[in-house]
DNA sequence: CGGCAATGTGTTTTT
DNA sequence: CACATTGCCG
């Protein structure tokens, strides 16, 4: 095989495959290359079995990427390659031996907002007040200690006082309750596996013997529970490779313990260490403005990037007027990178909070560019997608409270809070679940339904029962009903959860119930089921890590938003801000600008923020800054005509799409025109559209 | 039970 | 500001 193409520190990595390795890799040092070509080199090279080697991810898109990567060098053998995410590694142990955790084969697998519902209900149930015990910090504590292997009872030994002797109670009740619905949350995945594996030395030992090859990616953003789940698999063999760079320690807020990289050698004495620090990726001013940031935090290894590529451009300041000003001159400057040849997939627009993509969409949307929004669950969090979603729960997994108690009454079947108490009360003193409890009343009818649509469920596609759901339960009747405008979205919704229902099942064939609920609840981002090919990125630093960009924009560089006035008064806190903010520098290959706004409406309020810290960092020779001028550059009023107002009804015309009725009407339009073109946003006042 | 109005309430980052 | 929850009334 072809190995002219890594350096000497690269190819060392790759040949080490016998014993622990930890390879420490810079931004940009190739180490998804080191990664891919290891596992090429372990079959190719070593005759090891595909079947005998596991590569373990953090995201489900770089688990993608890899596997494209070594499809692309092995190629079929590649199928028997187990590569996966932390959690679907986990939730694959889970399925094969659910029977040894005492759990049933149809397992729910609940996502953070099931988990709040469950823990409102049990401190309601208490009668607790939510004031005091917020759901939410109750939530997080208990993902926490989840996170760190603490159990309910180890959690109460170490309660200190009245307050946390409550949450114990929490989160033993929590524990119950979720076993009892056969559904397990996010942490479950990582820790039941552990569970697992403890009590049956004998199941371990299969999977030692399975994975005598173990290659792990982002190792310093592992948390306490990945670690022991590593540590487990790898303890026979120790052939285990892991790849990470403290200086990109960004999770943990998640209980991700960086210390896990430098703790290596203690745990692995006969660990080899390769250090890579040559940087492929960015130009030398790009890795110098980097260096610069982050040589500022002192919980780290001593370690400078270098790079052979060309010095490049100096990094573009840019201080603007307000955040819809930030937005405009984004926008501008991708206009211009267009204009010279980009493509749009080479340019990515990063910020620090999920909220921060509106401004931008908006001036997007303003000027007809196509984008899009990663990480971005507003799809699947829309009610009636919720509602469709949970009716697929249910009908997989019966003992699904969680899912029951949202549908029952949806459509309305007049089943309010006093029959779902009723019915709770009969469910806990049969011990059983609030589907199997129903007996009578109206709540029978429900059962009916669902039983019903279980029947003709058989052999049918996806989409098929998609549809049918929406049929028989009366949702879509309901919605159709309804007509209004609202409801009409609602009703384009479905449809085009069905369209991503139908791309699955050409993807993959006949997809079932099973694989598909299992797909939605750990891949929730719609992006990453769609063929989006030519598009601008907006996305959080979060979920940018590990990609690369040609072109990249870092915006709302602010005191208060990056770093985030939470992380102010926490040295710790700031200095994963500060790698964060390395992380987001380090992803552009060619041009990079950083922008910042100097008034932000936030929560409703107009706040001053002063520039980031950040931007000080930074030697003022690799700056091209305009921060001199005073006056917003974009003209507003000139742009977009504020004096007209829509309301839902209203007929539009617009330049290219032609006649349209307003559905929807805020700062964004959302019109609906003929067929051909469909259900469009658009910029309220923007000069293209009219009224009629 | 269902719908609407008033009244809080709180927003970092994600598998 | 935007949303979620609560409270009140038909």
């Amino acid at each position: 095989m072809d190995l002219t193409k890594l350096n000497d520190k690269q190819l060392e990595a790759v040949k080490m495959t016998e014993g622990p390795v930890l390879i420490l890799a810079g931004a940009g040092s190739g180490k998804t290359r080191v990664l891919t070509t290891k596992v090429a080199y372990l079959v190719l090279e070593q005759g090891i079995n595909p079947y005998n080697i596991l590569a373990i991810t953090f995201t489900n898109k770089a688990a993608k990427e890899m596997k494209e990567r070594v499809l692309k060098m092995l190629g079929k053998d590649a199928y028997k390659i187990q590569i996966s995410t932390f959690h679907s590694l986990g939730l694959l142990i889970l399925k094969t031996h659910y029977h040894n955790l005492g759990f049933e084969k149809n397992l729910t697998i609940l996502d953070s907002d099931d988990t709040l519902t469950i823990i409102k209900k049990i401190i309601k149930d208490m009668n607790l007040d939510s004031k005091i015990y917020n759901p939410r910090v109750i939530r997080n504590k208990i993902s926490s200690a989840k996170n760190e292997i603490i159990s309910p009872s180890e959690y109460g030994k170490f309660a200190s006082s009245d307050y946390e002797q409550i949450i114990t109670e929490i989160y033993e009740k929590y524990e119950r309750k979720i076993k009892n619905n056969n559904s397990v949350d996010f942490d479950d995945l990582l820790i039941l596996p552990i569970k697992l594996f403890k009590e049956n030395p004998n199941i371990l030992h299969e999977y030692q013997e399975r994975f005598k090859y173990l290659l792990v990616d982002e190792y310093q953003d592992t948390n306490e529970a990945q670690y022991v789940l590593i540590k487990l698999l790898s303890s026979k063999y120790q052939n285990i490779s892991v790849v990470g760079d403290i200086d990109q320690s960004i999770y943990g807020f998640r209980g991700a313990n960086y210390r896990n990289i430098l703790n290596f050698e203690k745990d692995y004495p006969k660990a080899n260490i390769v250090l890579l620090e040559e940087n492929y990726r960015s130009t030398g001013n790009i890795l110098n403005v980097a260096n610069d940031i982050i040589k500022n935090n002192k919980k780290r290894k001593e370690k400078k990037l270098w790079t052979k590529n060309e010095e490049g451009l100096k990094i573009k300041y840019h201080r603007a007027y307000d955040e819809q000003d930030e937005a405009h001159y984004v926008m501008g400057e991708i206009k211009k990178l267009i204009k010279n040849g980009a493509k749009k997939s080479e340019i990515a627009v990063l910020y620090r909070t999920n909220a921060q993509s509106r401004n931008m969409e908006e001036a997007l949307l303003n000027e007809n560019v196509p984008y899009k929004v990663v990480g971005s669950f507003y799809f699947y969090n829309r009610k009636e997608i919720k509602d469709l979603i949970s009716y697929l729960k249910l009908l997989y997994n019966a003992n699904d409270d969680v899912s029951l108690m949202r549908v029952i009454n949806v459509p309305k079947r007049q089943i309010g809070p006093k029959t779902i108490q009723a019915l709770a009360l009969k469910a806990s003193e049969k011990h059983t679940s609030l589907y199997k409890a129903i007996d009578g009343g109206k709540e029978l009818e429900f059962k009916k339904i669902i039983e019903n649509i279980k029947a003709q469920s058989e052999d049918i596609s996806l989409t098929d029962l998609v549809d049918l759901i929406l049929n028989e339960t009366g949702m879509k009747k309901e919605l159709e009903r309804e007509k209004t405008l609202e409801a009409e979205v609602r009703l384009e919704n479905l449809e085009e959860f069905k369209s991503i229902t139908k791309s699955f099942e050409e993807k993959n064939g006949i997809i079932s119930l099973e694989e598909f609920l299992e797909e939605i609840s750990l891949v929730s981002d719609v992006e990453e089921h769609k063929n989006n090919n030519d598009v601008v990125t907006l996305m959080t630093i979060h979920s940018a890590k590990g990609l690369e960009f040609e072109h990249v924009f870092i915006i709302g560089l602010e005191e208060n938003l990056f770093p985030h006035a939470n992380a102010l008064d926490y040295p710790d806190e700031l200095e994963e801000e500060r790698r964060l903010c390395y992380v987001a520098v380090t992803r552009a290959k060619k041009s990079l600008t950083l922008v910042n706004a100097k008034r932000r409406l936030l929560y409703g309020n107009v706040n001053a923020n002063l520039p980031s810290r950040f931007i000080d960092e930074i030697d003022a020779k690799y700056l091209d800054s305009d921060v001199k001028e005073e006056k917003p550059k974009f003209d507003k009023e000139a742009m977009i005509d504020d004096t007209i107002t829509y309301k839902p009804g209203d007929k539009v015309i617009h330049d290219k799409y032609g006649e349209g009725i307003i559905i929807a009407a805020g700062n964004i339009l959302t019109i609906a025109f003929s067929q051909k073109y469909g259900i469009i946003k658009i910029m309220k006042g923007h000069k293209s559209i009219r009224k009629v």
